[in-house]
RNA sequence: CGCGGGGUAGAGCAGUUUGGUAGCUCGUCGGGCUCAUAACCCGGAGGUCGUAGGUUCAAAUCCUGCCCCCGCAA
């Protein structure tokens, strides 16, 4: 079958990969165009665009989707099905329409719930215990097409969102072809979302970065699994900024007052938080400085723990 | 030329402004104390101060080039 494959970051390359390795024809994949990325500002290819060239597809990076351009590769590859995984652009009608098979999307949740862009990390926010990942079809509006299938992972309570990032992506490119067979014979399952059930995982920003102690320490843990790699969760302590890389909920109750540093020493650093939690920092990062163990933080820059 | 921080013992840092004997916490090794310990006491080992050159009687420190790491920004 002639694929055309639109995806950006490294979670869309192993779908890409499986479509490959299932001996469907990828004439073409389109990404985001280069951009500005990192110190320097070096024009950076997406982890897509790289894939692609190593296997030597033709890339396209059409800045905007609605001015024809796009549609005009598209007639030249001539596609029987458009998959789309984590492209981060909105697709019109006209894209849409243009292959006979459609265009189908491989989306990190269990939809309806957490549509938009950052449905991995919004599920450990918000402390969930399963998410997935789902296939369905691209509707104009977002992501709320007709589901074809799911498939669903249980979330470890201390998994963090770049780990669960990974384990979804090849959950995705599994599923995925298993999915385009029957797309193409058209014995797939096709369910209408209840859009009453549905929720919306907006893009991260750093506003959502700074630890608020008087939270359950629970809470706080998932604030640092969820917000990796980026914006992070960040913490200040002896008026340094640290992003936190890596906490423990504490067992027991612990009556200190929010923010109250337990312990500062070989086993980290142990602040009392909201509702007689308490959480322990074992990994950070000063401004300037690089990843550590709390505890080797502490030998050069010293905290004393109040009681 | 996007802005900024940094590279000093195995780890984390101070020292650089004002050049003049390499310092702190931890680890490590040996010894001591203790019922015992991640506790305490005594002693030791371990560093071409990122790299190349320059200035100087003298450079971790001042000047120049280069390499590497990190934050912001996305």
């Amino acid at each position: 079958m002639r694929i055309v494959f639109m995806g950006t970051p490294s979670f869309a390359v192993p779908s890409l990969e499986a479509l490959l390795a299932a001996g469907h024809d990828v004439c073409g994949v389109f990404t985001q165009p280069d951009k500005p990325k990192n110190r320097g500002m070096k024009l950076l290819p997406s982890a897509v665009k790289e894939c692609a060239l190593s296997h030597s597809i033709p890339v396209f990076q059409p800045v905007k989707m609605r001015d024809g351009e796009a549609l005009g590769y598209l007639k030249t590859l001539n596609p029987d099905l458009i998959v789309v995984a984590a492209y981060g652009k909105i697709l019109p009608s006209e894209i849409l329409d243009y292959p006979p098979l459609g265009c189908i999307n491989v989306h990190s949740s269990l939809l309806p719930k957490y549509r938009g862009a950052a449905p991995i990390n919004w599920a450990i926010l918000n402390g969930e215990k399963e998410t997935g990942v789902t296939i369905m079809h691209v509707a104009p509006a977002l992501d709320a097409g007709d589901i074809i299938a799911t498939v669903k992972t249980p979330i470890d309570p201390d998994e963090t969102a770049p780990v669960l990032t990974e384990r979804l992506s090849h959950l995705g490119a599994e599923l995925l072809v298993k999915v385009v067979p029957h797309i193409a014979d058209g014995t797939a399952n096709r369910t209408v979302q209840e859009e009453e059930q549905s929720t919306y995982a907006p893009m991260l920003s750093r506003e959502l970065s700074a630890m608020d102690w008087s939270k359950p320490a629970r809470q706080l843990h998932n604030q640092v699994r969820g917000l990796l790699p980026w914006p992070a969760a960040v913490a200040e302590f002896g008026g340094i900024r640290c992003k936190v890389f890596n906490t423990t909920v504490e067992p027991g109750v612990h009556a200190e007052g929010p923010g109250t540093i337990l312990e500062a020493g070989k086993h980290g650093i142990l602040i009392a938080c909201g509702a007689d939690t308490a959480l322990r920092i074992n990994e950070l990062q000063a401004d300037g400085g690089k990843r550590m163990k709390a505890a080797d933080y502490l030998r050069g820059h010293p905290i004393d723990a109040k009681k």
